[in-house]
DNA sequence: CGCGACCTTGAAGAACGTCAATGGTCGTGG
DNA sequence: CCACGACCATTGACGTTCTTCAAGGTCGCG
């Protein structure tokens, strides 16, 4: 597939441009830094709920997502993070966290130490700044998705995701035409949108009738962009993409 | 204890040294700060959604929250604010913002200037760190939202809710003896929760003859904490207060 | 006294969950 | 190549939670 002039960091820098352009010396020093490639399978826990981790995570390839336990086996998912994304940066800052990271599919992460990246960030403030910003930007996702599960129709909060997917995916050269690869089950789809797995099922069968969109295989196919919009009630400003 | 400066920005201090201690000269800077003090009287508007505000709220009496609104006249809160707080404090690292931020009592505020505070930061490098970590904490009090909002009954979710407020009013000394004014409507109560009023009131009463709790004349009385903290599945580590 | 804002309560219905059974797909091993 | 099992999607019947609608009731305040 890929031509390989892209090292492991690339994904990093492109999302670190989002936000300010980085010079020359900045890029280098970002690809740099010592990354320990790890391969996971699905389902794998990278950072365990209440560990202290020393090293940040950061998405090469795969889904992952943060996710908290409850009793009776329930699940929620807090966020979604896909390559580029670095879901674990917060514990630079505040040692313990209270949720978990998982793989949602096989997936590779690079582990860089966090003395490196605070090394990084106390040479270049610059891009100190910029990952502070995709911090706020996480946080905006999540607010997102707060007023969806507790003020959206599971109809309307499924739209609002599959809009929100598509967008991110597109960002980062993961979707085009308006389809791209969904490899989550249902169940874990349901543990993002607050509901069963059942009633996925039933929500997405009811918006294929409606001709909104496929899912099928682990594809997902938007078939009339501009009404799931309307549907979901989607405003893509709180993902801060460029354009 | 302290000599209590009484100072505006008393409050500031304080939710600061949650996270390091101030020297002399960082808390001298902070009551520093040009406050221009603001009035505002219950549902009022402080921020607008959708501006891009060139100054920073302190909160200095009464509560705040941050909302969404939706169509069919929904309403979300995504956050209560309460004195020490600076609900807007990540507009300085982003220009806009989605939610608008509005009075729910009457309340007063400082307005502080976005270059102030960088001023402040620039020269402070503790400072930026720990109103950083604010932001980290409020953002990990999203998580516990969405968690409940997501996989919560009405009754959990509203014994955590009660739990996280008498903890964080506590922390300011405003709540003692599992004891405190609850000045929100139902309605507001319901747009935090994710539900109606009608439903939040009929949660409550059930609570009420469960010996859990009172809420009457704006006063919530916690009749049995432990109970209350096993009801909402409440783990007081994310709010990362001391002690 | 009367008005507005809020709380309270009942009855009916919609949205979503639970339980359970069936079937599809894919990889693996015989 | 086929059989098997694991995992996941799908569907139906039924239950629960929460909402909606509507009607008082309470309280403070002009």
């Amino acid at each position: 597939m890929h031509p390989e002039p892209l090292h492991a960091m690339a994904g990093l820098v492109r999302t670190l441009t989002r936000f300010t352009d980085l010079t020359q010396a900045e890029q280098r020093a970002i690809q740099d830094l010592p990354a320990r490639p790890r391969l996971v399978g699905p389902g794998v826990d990278i950072v365990p709920a209440g560990s202290a981790p020393v090293q940040c995570c950061l998405v090469l390839d795969g889904w992952l997502c943060r996710y908290r336990l409850l009793s009776a086996g329930r699940r929620q998912i807090l966020a979604l993070h896909l390559p580029g994304d670095v879901p674990d940066l917060q514990n630079l800052h505040l040692p313990t966290r209270d949720d978990g990271l998982a793989a949602l599919t096989k997936a590779t992460v690079a582990l860089i130490p966090h003395e490196s990246l605070r090394a990084l960030t106390t040479a270049f403030s610059n891009l100190a700044t910029a990952l502070w910003r995709t911090l706020l930007v996480d946080a905006a996702i999540q607010r997102a998705w707060l007023v969806g599960l507790g003020r959206r129709s599971a109809h309307e909060r499924t739209a609002h995701l599959v809009c929100e997917l598509y967008l991110r995916l597109a960002a980062i050269g993961l979707a085009a035409d308006h389809r791209y690869r969904l490899p989550l089950t249902q169940a874990a789809l349901a543990d993002t949108l607050g509901l069963t797995s059942v009633h996925i099922n039933r929500t997405f069968t009811a918006m294929r009738e409606q001709n909104l969109l496929t899912l099928r295989g682990g594809v997902l196919t938007i078939h009339d962009w501009d009404a799931l919009v309307q549907a979901g009630g989607f405003d893509p400003g709180y993902l801060h993409l460029p354009r």
